[in-house]
Parts: structure tokens; C-alpha cells; sequence
DNA sequence: CATGAATGAGAATTCATTCAT
DNA sequence: TATGAATGAATTCTCATTCAT
């Protein structure tokens, strides 16, 4: 329907640099402490201490301001996936499944705020970005994960739905998120995949 | 901070009631079809049918419409899982939960666009704690369930919570829904709840 | 401009008299308390314990309301006014005014709420009613008293009006009435009139 | 209760400047004319040819219109006494009084229906303490003038009431303002003080 | 007569966006 | 390029008044 707003130029300067980091970051506080409702474009500016005018110099409208700190979750998300799988290298899947997810936890128990508005107050006119690079870029490592363990390769799209789900669902809406979240949700994707159950130590 | 919007008066007469379930028919459809964003009073109004007045008789504000809204949604989710809990009662409990999963699927793939709005644009900052009346109860029922199957009775809120998040995960996010989607569920949750793996025939 | 408004219709039957004397009571409280702002049709007829149909049944619109309050007010006055002329018959003419004066303020400590909303609140596109018949009637009884003193019966109506001013402007707009108020009031009327000075005791 | 209202910025440039005079004088405009009942903020904006939001950019609401031209209204009181009390410097008491009355009734005068309003409409529910900074500078300056007159210096915040009341109940509520009226204002004042009586001429 | 549901014009205020400087 | 004053469409909500029952 609307085409998903993209930044309006790549600032080159470095004052342009600052600039736009100092939008980015005045974006989130706000997102994090108040919610969407109470994200304008004009305080963004205030908190980022840049004019309204250069904000829109380098966001054409406030969705495209939302869309970049999506595209930085995105690629924090990458990243520590990434990180993950290297760190945990050569351990048995049920180890490494477990890995992630608890470094998926760790990402999001960071700005809790934050990422309770990205993942759920997306506006609903503007279609979910279902296929942007970075969710390509992750269900391609989770699906030669999948492969490396012997699995079905064409349940990575699920299994990220699925961890993205139970991490939000349970980490970001719970009041007091319940101890053990990591062995709750490993347990609940190995059930998914037929991993054999590993004995609660 | 916030209080709980309720409604202002019970109607009384025959028009009353019309009104009030035009209304609340109206703002669900708006809901669906355009999501919150696009949601106002006076919207709501004409294509109820009604004068703007008239929707400020019974609903205090915009909130405490969303509000009626939930709870309608809320007490069909505790019908649909009586019903489901009666239907397969005396099955084994991967049956009764498989039966308790395909309701809630068949409940929210009645209202697709209504449900997620309700569940994911509800305004994060006046959104009702976890302890409302509705979740109680259906949180009562998941535990006697867990119980009468010699299951953990402790574990029925999350059992609950990772259940919300999937279907709505994979059914309302999703812009295609994997086929299968009551197994795949039924099966992580039964991961979750250690039920003995159940070949898939 | 406009005309003021009066009541509707006379009230003959008990039960009609009774809503009547409910909704200028209720009128009277609300404006009292709460003030001009907080004023409204609906919660008057709440509060007289009627429907907001039977007010509009015995006052054509809002500001009959008010203006039957403020004639209220006057007969009142009148009647205190009245009442200390006769219980001050044969006095020396300074003591009458004393007494006068002090009717006046007894009068307004009373209510004072409502006076100060009735006497300020006029709503500006009304013309004040600078000729309502309790207001002639007033004069009358003032420059009677002035020429039995043998004073100039023609400022009859400044002295009203400088009464009114100074009783209101001293008692209704200090947050801590002063002290000896009578005796202020009275000073500055007797200056006014020329009556010969009388030593504080 | 409620916090005195106070303009959001200050202008600074020439355009801005220039906008809030106008809007100022709009609702000066308006106020006089038509009273406070017909004084609402988009009638304001038009009236001063300005967009509505330019003036929520200077003023945070509506109160905060009145209450500037409150202030205004209390400078040039301020001003209009001390102009009084230059020009009768060194002259009887009884002229000096006499020159301040003239100025006040001069001063209200030349605006009788926003003073009207302004005085008698201020809606009761956020009146503003008697205790504002130009009130107690008001009083200083009686004060001194009492004291330089060998009278009572504690009398000051009455007498500023009394002739506020005065003024205001003779000038503004009258239709007809009486002939003289600085004569009959003096001497009810005179008449408080105790100055002696000054035959009419 | 009494009622109170229904009405809708109107009021205050916000905020994304533009554009002259 | 950066700024921030200006804008006005859009939104929420109120309340005087009517009229069918």
C-alpha cells in the first residue's frame, strides 16, 4: 500500500553524521520512555538539539524516523545471532539453540522500552516489513544452522517467528518476567524442532 | 497512572442497545480494516450511524471503547476454551491441548485485522496490567487443566502467554500463515510442557 | 439586544412547584461551589433529582436560570433592606446606614459563592439588567430614606451602586475579609453623603 | 489549584514580535466587544490573521491570553498611579487622591468593555491570588502616598479595593455613568480616610 | 406532563510538515 | 545547509436543546 520510507540522503559530512545519530538516538529515549503516543517529530528535535527543518533534511516523515531504529534493531539482532553461533561453535544443537536464544534475551532485556514499542506499535497503515534485508539475512543463518544439525532447513522462517514471539510475549509483556526464560523458551523450540529433551539439571 | 476505562451507563432501552452494539461493531471494523491509527470518534460515529454526542453517552472516551472492545474479545477467548476443554474431555492431554490451540486459531482467523490491532496497538501506556479479570480466569482454567493432567499447575500463565504469543505470532504477523500452523504450535507448547512426543502421522 | 429571559410558564401544581424550587436550588449550588465554568443545563436537572426535559419545560434556556436566581437575589435584598430601615426606624441617620450596610454583608456572608458568581458572572452578551423592577423598587426605598434625612434623594441610585460595589468588592474578592468591614463601608458612604464624621468609640 | 498561565515564549524576532501583538489586541478586540462568552482561541487566531497553531506557539491555552492582558491591564494601572502621583506631587492630600481617581476612571475609560470583562468575567474557578506582583507594587505605592500623608499606611489594600470597586461599579456596570463622577468617587474615599471634607465649589 | 436518549455545532488543542530567512 | 516560526487539517470531547416515548 505505502512504500516503507527510506532516510532521505546518506549524510556524508560529519556534522550531518552527528546529526542524524543524535535524531536516532533522541528517537529511541523517547520511544523507550514515553511510547509511540508520545513520539513527535518536533520533540525528537528538541531532545536530539537539532532544528525541526534538519530532521526533515534527513528523514523524509516520521515513519522513515521509526523505520531506521527498526533497521538498527535489525541489524543488533544479526549481529548477535552471529555471535552466538561463533561463540557456541561445535556444541550440540540443543546448546547452541540455547545460546541464541539467551543472547536474543540479552538484546532485548537492554532497552526493553524500546523494543516493546518497535515490535508492537508498528503503525498498522504502513504494511509490516516482512521481507526486509536483515529478516532475509537471518533466516538464511538460521536455516544453515537447521541444515549443519541434520534438521529441516525449511522451518528457519518459523523458528525466528517463533523465538520472536516467545521472546517478546514473554520477556517484554510480563510485569515480572519468570526466572529460567532462557530453559522456558529453549524448551519450548526444541519441542518445536524434535530436539531430544535434555533433563533439567 | 491510568485508570481502566469503563463504559459510562448501561443502556436500558431497545435504541440504546442498538446504538451501543452499532458502535462497538463500528469501531471494530475500523479497527480491522485500518488499525488504530486511522481510529477516531468521530469515524466511529458516522458509520455507526450515530451522532457523535451519542457515542460520548456511553463510552466516556476513545479508550474506554478499545477498552469494551478487549474485554468482548476477551470473554470469547475464555468461551472458546470451556468449549474446546468440553469437547475433548477424556482425550489425552496432546489431544485437549491440540483442541485448545485449533480454537484459539479459529477464533482470531474469524477476525484477523480486529485482533491484531487489539493485541498489538493497544497504546503501551494504559495498557490494562496482566492481572485483569479475564486473564485470571483463563489463567484458573490452563491450571486446574495442568492439574487434572498431572501436569505443573504453576506453569499455566505461561503456558498461556506462550500460547498468545504464537498464534499471534505466526497467525497475525505472518502475511502468509504456515499450513499447519495447530501442529506446529501444539507442538512447541507440548515442548514447553514435556508431553511425550506424539509421531506425526 | 437580546431580551432577558424569563421563566416559562408560572408552575401551579404542587409537584411542579416542587421541581421548580429543586432546580433553582440545585442551579443555585452548583454555581455556588463550582461556579459559572462547571455550570450546565444537564448536571442542574441531575442534581434537582429531574429530567433535563422538565427544565426546559419551566425555563425556556439557560440563562433563565440564572436569571431567575438573580431575581432571587434581589427580592432578598430588598426584604434585608426592608427589614433594617424598620428595625432602625427613628435612629440618627448614620446608624441607619450602619444598620443598612450591615444587612448587606450579612446578607452576602451567607451565600457567598453564589453572590460572587451572580455578581460577576453576568455573561457578557446579556445586558446587564440595569432596570429590573426589584432594582426601581430599591431606589425607591433609598431615596425615601435619604429625603426623610434630608439629603439629596437624587443619588439615591449612586449610593446604591457604591454600596453594592464596596460590599462586593471588599467581602467577595478578599481572600480574608477585613476586619470593622461595616464600619469601613459605612465611612466611606457617610464621606460620600457629607453626614458629619463619627469618632471610632 | 490550578497555576497562573504564563505566555510560553518570548518572541524574539520581528515577525514573531509582530504576531503576538496582534493576537493581544485581537483578543483585547473581542473581549470588549463581545464579552468572554464569545472569546474562543480560533476566533482569536482569525481575528488576528494568524494561523491557530502560531498562537498555541506564544500562548499554552486559552487562560493564558487573559492573563497577559490581565497583566497589560495591571502595568498600565501601575503606570497611570504613578503618572497621577508625579503630576500632583507636593499638592493637598485631598487633590492628590482626587488626581488618581481621574487617572483610574481616564484609564478604564478608554477601554471600558475589555475592562469590563477582564475584571468581572475572569473566570472565577482560576482567579489569580489578590497576592500578583503588580497588585503588591500597586499597594507599595499607596502605601507610601498614605504614609507621606501622615495617614494610616495599613489602609493602602483597602482603599486600592474601594476604588477598584468604585470605579468599576460606577463606571463600568452603569449604562449611564453618573455626572462627576471623580467628585463622588473622592468622596467616598476622603470620607474613609477621614481627610477633612472639601466644600463643592 | 415527565423523561432522557439523541444530537451536532462548536471549542480547545496537537503535530506533521513547509518554507522564508 | 540549518533553522524554527507558521500553518491548518484533524481530533477529542462538551453541552444546550429537542422530541419521541
Amino acid at each position: 500500500m505505502h512504500d516503507i520510507p527510506q532516510p532521505r540522503k546518506a549524510p556524508r559530512q560529519n556534522r550531518s553524521c552527528h546529526a542524524v545519530a543524535a535524531i536516532l538516538e533522541a528517537a529511541a529515549r523517547i520511544l523507550a520512555s514515553d511510547g509511540y503516543a508520545a513520539f513527535n517529530t518536533n520533540r525528537v528535535a528538541e531532545l536530539a538539539g537539532v532544528g525541526i527543518g534538519s530532521l526533515y533534511q534527513y528523514f523524509p516523515n516520521k515513519q522513515a524516523l521509526v523505520a531506521a531504529l527498526h533497521r538498527r534493531h535489525g541489524e543488533e539482532t544479526l549481529a548477535a545471532l552471529d555471535a552466538a553461533l561463533a561463540a557456541s561453535d561445535g556444541r550440540p544443537p540443543r546448546e547452541q539453540l540455547a545460546a541464541m536464544v539467551a543472547a536474543a534475551l540479552d538484546l532485548h532485556r537492554r532497552e526493553l522500552g524500546l523494543h516493546r514499542v518497535l515490535e508492537r506499535e508498528w503503525p498498522a497503515f504502513d504494511e509490516p516489513p516482512a521481507s526486509n534485508p536483515q529478516d532475509a539475512a537471518l533466516s538464511q543463518r538460521v536455516a544453515a544452522w537447521l541444515q549443519a544439525c541434520g534438521l529441516e532447513a525449511g522451518r528457519a522462517e518459523v523458528l525466528l517467528r517463533m523465538a520472536d514471539s516467545l521472546v517478546h510475549g514473554l520477556l517484554l509483556d510480563a510485569g515480572t518476567p519468570p526466572a529460567g526464560l532462557e530453559q522456558l523458551i529453549t524448551d519450548a523450540l526444541a519441542g518445536f524442532l524434535g530436539l531430544p529433551a535434555q533433563p533439567h539439571p
